[in-house]
RNA sequence: CGCGGGGUGGAGCAGUUGGUAGCUCGUCGGGCUCAUAACCCGAAGGUCGUUGGUGCAAGUCCAGCCCCCGCAACCA
C-alpha cells in the first residue's frame, strides 16, 4: 500500500542578514505540521531554502569585498545551523543559486515565453539614477525621488513583462470557488480586494545588475525576484528531472508564508502555474508576525530576537513549545521573555516534567522500577483509558485544521488528567494496603501509558523531548513516533523504568534579574555551584566581550548646526564637530528636540560606524540616545567634555 | 477620505453559523505528601472601547465615533 503524500513549504529566506525569531517561528510551524503528518502515516516532503539573488545581495557582497556567492555561502551556513539546532526536519533545502534551480527557472521562463505570456516592452518611467529605482508619478514627492529627494529623470529601459492581467478573472474565480485556498479569511478578503483594483503586468527581468539567473532568450537580462524565488517549490520536488517525484507531490498541500507575502503566493504564483498549465497549490496560509514585548521587531529598535541565543539558553524544545503554543497561527503574536519563562515553568516543568518524575519515582519506590501490566476496572482507571481515545481524536482534528495551539492545549489537558489521576487514586495510600497491590500496579501502568502517549503526541512540537520520556520509561526509542501507537496497553509487562534528570528544570529569576535554573531539593545538595544560564535579562541580546566593545570608537561630539530634514517626521541633519573634524550625521530625534535645543550640546557619537544614506544625506556616525518606556529619545550627553574625547 | 490589525476579569489571550462570557498566569482559601516550593479542589474578579440600530435574543450582525499598533515613508 502506498502512503498518501503531503507537501509543505516555508518561504525561502533572504540571506542579506541572519535570521530572527520570526523566521524560526514560521519554520517551526511548518516542521510541526510535517512531523505530525509523518506520524499520521503520510509520506511528507517538507521544503525550505534560501532566496539568494538580487541587487541587495550583490551590493552587500561588494561592501564586504566578496563575490555574491561567497557572501551568501556564509549566511546560508548559518541558516542551516539554526535549523539543525531547532530540530527542523526539512527533506531538502533549495538554494536559488544552485544549478538545478537555474535550470527550472530557465525552462519555465522559456516555456511561458514560447506560449506568449511574456513580452518585451520599453519600460518608461521616472527613474532616480543614484537609487536605481523607478517611481510612479504618484510616489514622487514634489516631482523628486521619494527615497533621496533628488530630481528624477525620464528613462526608458527594455524589460520583459509577465501577463498577469490576462489571468485576472481566472485567479479571482479560483479564489472564489475555493474558499479554503487562502487562509486565514482576513487575508483572502484582502487578496480579492487587491485583484478587484486591477492587476498590472509584472516586470520580471532586470539589466541593472547581474547577480541572478540569465534570461534564456535574452542574456542581457536576469530574472527578477519573484519569478525566480517562487519556482523553488518546483525545484525541490524535481520539476523537469524527476517526474515521478514531481507528480507525487504536486500540487502542494500547504505553502506556509508570512502575511506580507501572501499576495505573491496566492496571485502571482498561481498565475505562473496557470500559464504553465500546472495545477494550483491547495492552500496558502499566511501566518502572523511576532511582536517583541509588544513592539514590532526591527533592527533600528535593537529588539531583534536572535533565536540562536535563546536556544542556547533555554533549549530548542522550550522555544518550539512556546512559539507553537502561545501564538495563534494567522494572527500576530507577542514574544516576551517573561511569558516564555512562565510557560516553561508552568507547562513544561510543573505539568509535564513533574508528572514524569513523580511517576517514575513511584514506580521505583513501590515496584523496584518494574512496570506491571495489570488491569482493574474501577472508575478512575477506566476513565484514564477513555481519556486517551478522546484526546487523540480531538488532537487529530485540530492538527488537520492547522490549529496547532489547540492541539497542544488538548495534550496539556491530557497531561493534567494524568496529574489528577494520581490525586484521585492516591497511590501512596494504596501502597500501604497489601490488598490494593494489583490496583497500585494498574495505576502505575496507566500512568506510564499516559506518559508514553504524551511523548508521541508532543513529538511534532518537541522532538528532542519525546526520546527522553521514552528513555525514562525504559522503552526503546521507536524508529518513528506514530499516531497508530496511541492506543492503551503497548508497554510490555516487566519494563524497567530509568529515572533521569528532570526534563525541564524550573527557571527562576535571581536578584540580578538573571534567569537561573532553580534548585531542587536534591540538586541543591548535590550541586553547590548552581547551573547558571548566562544571559542578561534583555531579550535576545547576546553578551559581548570587552574586545567587541573596544571595536566601537565612541567620541564626544559637539553639535554645531542642526536642521530638520524636509518632509520627514523624525530626521534631523546635524553637523557635529569631533575633535577638529566636522561631519554630517542624520539622526531620528526630530520629534524630541528642536534645532536650537540641539545646537551646542555635547553628545556621544559612534564615530566609526559605517556611513549610510538617509533620505539621500550621507550620515557618518550615530548619536547615542536612551529610549524610555514610551519610546521617547533622550540624548546621551557629555556636558563640559572636550569635543573629540574618547568615551570608554 | 492612503492600506491593514486590534480594544474581552490584575496580565496575556480564546470566543465557530447571534442563544446565560471561557482558558492560562497571577491573587485568596483548602487538600495532599509520590513529585521539580511541584500536584489536586474551590473562590473572588468582566456594564466584552464607546454611542446608536436590527433581532425574542448582540462580545458576535449593521452604522457612526474614540483609542492603540503596524505598513506606506525616514529610525544605523
Amino acid at each position: 500500500m502506498t502512503k498518501p503524500c503531503f507537501y509543505i513549504t516555508t518561504p525561502i529566506y533572504y540571506p542579506s542578514d541572519n535570521l530572527h525569531i520570526g523566521h524560526a517561528y514560521c519554520t517551526t510551524v511548518a516542521d510541526a505540521i510535517a512531523r505530525y503528518k509523518r506520524a499520521d502515516g503520510y509520506e511528507v516532503m517538507f521544503l525550505t531554502g534560501s532566496d539568494e539573488h538580487g541587487q541587495k545581495i550583490q551590493r552587500k557582497a561588494e561592501e564586504k569585498g566578496l563575490t555574491p556567492i561567497q557572501y551568501v555561502d556564509g549566511i546560508v551556513a548559518n541558516f542551516k545551523r539554526l535549523w539543525e539546532m531547532l530540530g527542523i526536519s526539512n527533506d531538502d533545502f533549495v538554494r536559488t543559486s544552485e544549478a538545478r534551480h537555474q535550470k527550472v527557472v530557465q525552462d519555465v521562463m522559456q516555456k511561458i515565453f514560447d506560449q506568449g505570456d511574456i513580452y518585451k516592452k520599453n519600460y518608461e518611467g521616472k527613474y532616480c539614477v543614484p537609487c536605481e529605482s523607478y517611481w510612479t508619478e504618484h510616489q514622487l514627492i514634489n516631482g523628486n525621488c521619494p527615497d533621496c529627494g533628488r530630481p528624477v529623470e525620464n528613462m526608458q529601459e527594455e524589460s520583459y513583462f509577465f501577463k498577469l492581467s490576462k489571468y485576472s478573472d481566472r485567479i479571482l474565480k479560483y479564489i472564489m470557488d475555493n474558499p479554503d485556498f487562502i487562509q486565514p479569511v482576513s487575508r483572502r478578503n484582502e487578496m480579492i480586494n487587491f485583484i478587484n483594483t486591477g492587476l498590472e503586468d509584472l516586470c520580471i527581468t532586470r539589466t541593472t545588475f547581474d547577480w541572478g539567473i540569465p534570461v534564456p532568450f535574452d542574456k542581457k537580462h536576469v530574472v527578477y525576484v519573484w519569478f525566480d524565488a517562487l519556482l523553488n517549490y518546483f525545484t525541490g520536488i524535481g520539476y523537469g528531472t524527476d517526474n515521478e517525484k514531481f507528480n507525487k507531490f504536486w500540487p502542494c498541500d500547504v505553502h506556509l508564508v508570512g502575511k506580507e507575502i501572501v499576495r505573491f503566493h496566492s496571485i502571482i504564483w498561481p498565475i505562473m502555474l496557470m500559464a504553465m498549465g500546472e495545477p494550483l497549490p491547495k492552500k496558502v496560509y499566511g501566518h502572523g508576525w511576532l511582536v517583541v514585548e509588544g513592539d514590532k521587531m526591527s533592527k533600528s529598535k535593537g529588539n531583534v530576537v536572535d533565536p540562536i541565543g535563546l536556544i542556547e539558553e533555554f533549549g530548542p524544545d522550550a522555544i518550539r513549545y512556546f512559539l507553537l503554543r502561545e501564538i495563534n497561527l494567522g494572527s500576530d503574536g507577542n514574544f516576551s521573555r517573561d511569558a516564555l519563562i512562565s510557560r516553561i515553568n508552568a507547562d513544561l516543568a510543573n505539568d509535564l516534567g513533574n508528572l514524569l518524575h513523580r511517576t517514575v519515582s513511584m514506580i521505583e519506590k513501590y515496584h523496584d522500577g518494574i512496570v506491571h501490566k495489570s488491569v482493574v476496572n474501577e472508575h478512575y482507571d477506566e476513565a484514564s483509558r477513555a481519556m486517551i481515545l478522546a484526546t487523540v481524536a480531538a488532537y487529530k482534528a485540530a492538527m488537520d485544521n492547522m490549529e496547532i495551539n489547540v492541539a497542544i492545549k488538548l495534550v496539556w489537558q491530557f497531561i493534567s488528567g494524568g496529574n489528577k489521576y494520581i490525586d484521585d487514586t492516591a497511590p501512596w495510600l494504596l501502597a500501604k494496603d497489601p490488598e490494593q497491590a494489583v490496583r497500585l500496579q494498574a495505576v502505575m501502568y496507566n500512568l506510564a501509558e499516559i506518559l508514553r502517549i504524551t511523548a508521541i503526541l508532543i513529538y511534532p512540537f518537541m522532538p528532542h523531548t519525546s526520546p527522553k520520556i521514552f528513555a525514562q520509561l525504559g522503552l526503546e526509542e521507536p524508529q518513528e513516533y506514530l499516531l497508530s501507537d496511541v492506543t492503551w496497553g503497548m508497554i510490555p509487562d516487566g519494563t524497567k523504568v530509568k529515572k533521569g534528570d528532570p526534563l525541564f528544570p524550573r527557571i527562576e529569576i535571581n536578584e540580578e534579574g538573571v534567569a537561573v535554573v532553580a534548585d531542587t531539593k536534591k540538586t541543591a545538595m548535590a550541586k553547590p555551584a548552581q547551573v547558571q544560564t548566562k544571559k542578561a535579562p534583555l531579550l535576545g541580546v547576546a553578551e559581548i566581550g570587552i574586545d567587541d566593545f573596544t571595536k566601537l570608537d565612541l567620541r564626544v561630539g559637539t553639535i554645531i548646526s542642526a536642521e530638520r530634514v524636509p518632509k520627514t517626521d523624525k530626521l534631523m541633519k546635524l553637523t557635529v564637530q569631533i575633535g577638529n573634524e566636522e561631519r554630517t550625521i542624520v539622526s531620528g530625534i526630530a520629534e524630541y528636540y528642536t534645532e536650537t535645543a540641539l545646537i551646542g550640546k555635547n553628545a556621544i557619537v559612534i564615530a566609526n560606524l559605517k556611513p549610510v544614506k538617509l533620505r539621500g544625506i550621507e550620515s557618518r556616525g550615530m548619536l547615542l540616545a536612551a529610549s524610555d518606556g514610551e519610546g521617547h529619545l533622550v540624548l546621551a550627553e557629555a556636558p563640559g567634555i572636550v569635543s573629540g574625547s574618547k568615551v570608554k
